[in-house]
DNA sequence: TTTATACTTGACTATTTCAGTCGGGTTTAT
DNA sequence: ATAAACCCGACTGAAATAGTCAAGTATAAA
């Protein structure tokens, strides 16, 4: 099971965000520098994220994004989604397989995966952008 | 974030065989058919279940797979972890990569990645062959 | 009004992982 | 003897991932 880095890098550069929105749209190659992540990579993320009316743009010289709405109410959820990350744990379900849906009754582990996809939404549900820059500040030694 | 399919059959596999692991063992044969999964493939994920000690192995004709334990005593984690399945969620942990272990604090996210950890395997600990064999003979329609 | 900065969009590509195949074994009941 | 079944490692096609690249448009500032 793994996470894409695509999710992993909007929520990084969301965060590095947020810290940095006092008043100014922060400029994707700021994020890029002091993430370490691609420019180009990040305007794709950042395409979905405005999409998504997570972020705002601001073109031109001195552009560059700001949150659209408070960090506490941005769920990992909404950023997650925005970015077409989602949880695929059934793959049972497509179509014209067998042990599923060829059958009918349900494959054996279908409610189990229908459980684990539950739980983890939970989890992303239930955490904030404001979460994690709180824990953030009471972690950092710098 | 997805699952693979090795660690889906692994457990689709294991319950076939609880159901049919009376007092004969089972063979990869048999599985194969009933679960749609490639007999090569099993033999894979067998190879590392035996090593792990989950199941026991009978050789020769009319040989195959047995249990190793009760039902109740072998949790989704061991199963997951014996074929190598783990959730991967914190890439920044690799490394040389910056972000993480390049400056001296961790990076941003690294906190929400270990919790996320701590959450889906908790959901695998708590989680036995018995109750997903209980959960199956209570939703079969046949 | 020119210029540099920064967002916008879509196509392209190298790499890695996944899922499965293949070809050889060895063991053992019948 | 032979067929069923486990055992093992190398190989491979396809798909997904993680970017790159190219060609724009908008806007603030000089």
């Amino acid at each position: 099971m793994k996470l894409t880095s695509k999710g992993r890098y909007a929520v990084m550069a969301l965060v590095d965000l947020a810290k940095f929105n006092s008043r100014n749209p922060v400029s994707l190659r700021d994020i890029s520098l002091r993430q370490g992540i691609s420019l180009d990579f990040l305007e794709q993320i950042f395409s979905k994220l405005k999409r998504n009316e997570i972020v705002q743009s601001i073109r031109g010289t001195q552009g560059g994004y700001i949150l659209n709405k408070q960090p506490n109410e941005i769920k990992l959820a909404n950023i997650f989604h925005a970015v077409d990350e989602t949880v695929k744990t059934v793959q049972c379900k497509k179509e014209s397989k067998k042990g599923c849906n060829g059958k009918a009754s349900k494959c054996i582990t279908h409610n189990l995966w229908d459980e684990l996809e539950t739980h983890i939404n939970n989890f992303f549900e239930n955490k904030s952008l404001e979460d994690l820059l709180t824990n953030h500040r009471e972690n950092r030694i710098q």
